[in-house]
DNA sequence: GGAAAATCCTCGCAAACGTGAGGATTGTTC
DNA sequence: GAACAATCCTCACGTTTGCGAGGATTTTCC
């Protein structure tokens, strides 16, 4: 199921939801995702400072997927040969 | 349409795409929206260090919506009243 | 209701943040 | 290809980050 993020706090109450579910302690979630339990209390408590690629890295370790809804033409902007950069 | 982020940096080019499709300059965007240029070029070039707050920040300013697609048992457990924090 | 479990808070640390500004580099237009 | 537009990079600044650790507080369990 898709959960529309209204302000940048509330992604703190799904991380929390998300450990809770799968009955985790914060402090074990921490250490098998690679960040300190101090920063995963802060995410779950609505921390907005901190940093994008970690809390990324908290969202992936839980198996919560981002999306981002955009309008269509954002999209075909993206899927044009000059904007695309596949590199394998 | 949604664009699901696969890694923390790539947000950026969807920023990036997000503004060209709406033909503004960088440093007119980024003082619309509330941050420096410097730090919304960052963005566009993939930081992850950058802080989440703003980053939504700029994501909104832009018009691109985050969503987090979860399990629904987590949404289940969203919507329990025990965890639900309505306060309007 | 008390014990245990879980979470939160404060500290000090080294590193890095976002900002504004100025100049360098790259991209676009004609 | 030159001129202009747009983006990138470096600098210095004051502030704040994530971390580990230890103790305080809150929550859960019996």
């Amino acid at each position: 199921m898709k959960i529309t993020i209204d302000n940048a706090a509330s992604i703190g109450k799904v991380v929390r939801a998300s450990r809770k579910v799968q009955k985790i302690r914060q402090d074990d979630a921490a250490g098998s995702i690679g960040v300190s339990e101090n920063f995963l209390g802060k995410i779950e408590r609505g921390g907005e400072s901190v940093q994008w690629g970690k809390l990324f890295q908290v969202l992936e370790g839980l198996g919560v997927r981002v999306l981002l809804d955009v309008p269509e033409s954002v999209a075909a902007y993206l899927n044009e040969p000059a904007n695309r950069q596949d590199k394998r």
